[in-house]
RNA sequence: GCUCCGAUGGUGUAGUCCGGCCAAUCAUAUUGCCCUCUCACGGCAAUGACCAGGGUUCGAAUCCCUGUCGGAGCACCA
């Protein structure tokens, strides 16, 4: 019995089993899992919040893809929040902000709002007064690593029991600027016995000397540590759900003090692994990528070798193949490696038919010629007849790859002209029928007129190549992609004076 | 040291909550064959995994314990 009439013979004996059977197919279509406690009155809502210390490497792609893609499923919403709130060790790159929106909306998400913590310190400052005012929270001038030692012991240091009115001075001496950086901080007030030490007493508030890069900034000194900014910001903002990284595994338990000051509800919220993407040697980090364009590594944050979004993109790839490797990993807690061959695999799919073919021969030998037609015309697409053919001449040279060239007396098939034989001169047109290489005799390789043919920059993670391609490749408009047969997809960047400059994308 | 978390083929993932339908799903990868003017696409096939050891049970990938390995936090970074 085939599906189909066991499909139907179902229908007639059981037909709320078929039912059931339709409802476990659609969910198997789900490839990201269920979110937790998703209230039917309520809409879900994400945030990402990147740090714009810089553009974003492809690691970050997978927050915008996983609640983009939540927001889809739940029709739901999301925003991007700006965590800016560190103006010295995680220097905020003004270009990054819009950089990332861009690459946000390459992948193919709208954020509902984009809001910048750096506009939003008075709100901190006042739920830091309210904290104080509870008895929350206390200003503490320990140095650091003393503080740290009597934390580790489970001891309280001595600012812990001021009283409130002081602690209120002393916040609002802060918030003025009137300490230099390192000599006083605003603490949450947890347990200071907590078995887990990471979560006793933690800094809240403390004073950075130097400036905000945003104007709109730039006067703060006193400013808030991640786990307050952001846990005041996902309550005050509607953030029904939380995805984060494993790093931040312990943030849920310290912001829990303060929701539990101000009695909110916390949201919840899902821990997942980081994220290692093969055929990159190199560490997927926003410093390391900035130190090696400082160094000269790399071009730019578009390098092809740069493992960023902005090279994938200059590559040709589309953002929906990058998010659909992104969702396929899901949501666990364990590091994960992402292939980079799962995201050509998608991007394949995508542009395959759509893809003009052409010839690039890379580091061409040349070779003269002799008979034959002085022209060829090869299809434009193999699986599409109807769009016809492009037009390469040949006046008396052509250019092959070294692998390709044929042993004295052997015989190739150029593609799409036909066959020769290799002399002692050079080639030599034969007679042959197409049936030499249908019995596996002569092999088809792919080939340029030497003198018609137009240079070719070939960009590559693995460094660049330079060729030639056939002559209608000049045609091509930036952006448009062309499939270099036998060779990969490749992006045409730019022609630049004689020569086009094209970007490989994958095989 | 203290505290969390995790472990299914090369990679990712389904199944784990509620043990039997699992000699384990799907994708990708690799290999072979077919198609083809040797790319790509498509078709067919093969390869390959439940971290280890105990326990509970008629029955364990699934529950329990121990171990091993891996990851994370204990910052006036995000």
């Amino acid at each position: 019995m085939s599906t189909e009439e066991r499909r139907s013979r179902l229908e007639e004996l059981a037909p709320e089993l078929v039912e059931e059977l339709d409802a476990e197919d659609e969910a198997d279509d789900q490839v990201l899992p269920d979110l937790p406690n998703v209230d039917e009155d309520e809409t879900v809502r994400m945030r990402a919040a990147p740090n714009p210390n810089g553009p974003w490497h492809l690691g970050h792609a997978r927050m915008p893809s996983v609640i983009g893609t939540y927001k889809d499923l739940y029709d739901g919403e999301f925003i991007v929040r700006f965590d800016d709130t560190d103006p010295e060790t995680k220097r905020p790159d003004l270009d990054a902000y819009d950089e990332i929106l861009e690459a946000i909306d390459y992948l193919g998400f709208e954020p509902d709002d984009v809001i910048k913590a750096s506009d939003r310190v008075e709100t901190y400052y006042d739920h830091a007064r309210e904290l104080i005012e509870m008895g929350g929270a206390y200003t503490c001038s320990c140095p650091q690593g003393e503080f740290s030692d009597m934390k580790n012991s489970g001891e309280a240091c001595p600012h812990r029991e001021k009283d409130i009115e002081t602690s209120r001075e002393e916040f609002e001496a802060m918030v003025d600027g009137e300490y230099d950086s390192g000599e006083m901080v605003l603490r949450v007030k947890t347990d200071i016995e907590h078995k887990n030490p990471a979560l006793r007493d933690w800094v809240a508030f403390r004073m950075i000397d130097t400036p905000h890069p945003r104007e709109a900034a730039e006067d703060y000194r006193c400013w808030p540590m991640l786990d307050f900014q952001s846990g005041i910001d996902d309550h005050l903002t509607g953030i029904t759900h939380i995805i984060r990284g494993i790093d931040l595994q312990d943030s849920a338990k310290r912001q829990g003090f303060v929701y539990d000051y101000f009695d909110w509800e916390y949201p919840e919220v899902v821990h997942w692994g980081h994220v290692q993407i093969d055929e990159y040697d190199v560490q997927l980090s926003t410093s390391s990528i900035i130190e090696r364009i400082e160094d000269g590594d790399l071009d730019g944050w578009d390098d092809p070798r740069a493992p960023t979004i902005a090279s994938l993109r200059r590559r040709g790839i589309r953002g929906q193949s990058i998010v659909d490797a992104m969702v396929e990993l899901g949501t666990s807690t364990s590091n994960v490696d992402l292939a980079m061959s799962a995201i050509y695999s998608n991007n394949r799919d995508a542009i395959d038919e759509e893809t003009d073919r052409r010839f690039l021969v890379r580091d061409g030998e040349r070779f003269a010629i002799e008979g034959g037609p002085d022209s060829a015309e090869p299809l434009l697409h193999p699986s599409h007849e109807d769009r016809g053919t492009r037009e390469i001449p040949v006046s008396d040279a052509v250019l092959l790859e070294a692998d390709d060239v044929p042993a004295e007396g052997e015989r190739v098939w150029l593609k799409g002209y036909g066959p020769v034989r290799r002399t002692d001169e050079g080639l030599t047109y034969t007679d042959d029928d197409i049936e030499v290489v249908r019995e596996g005799d002569v092999s088809v390789v792919h080939w340029v007129p030497a003198d018609e043919s137009q240079p070719v920059l070939l960009r590559t993670m693995d460094g660049d190549v330079s060729g030639h391609a056939e002559p209608g490749i000049a045609s091509y408009d930036s952006d448009e992609m062309v499939q270099f047969v036998r060779v990969g997809f490749a992006r045409i960047d730019a022609h630049e004076g004689d020569q086009t400059v094209t970007y490989y994308a994958h095989p």
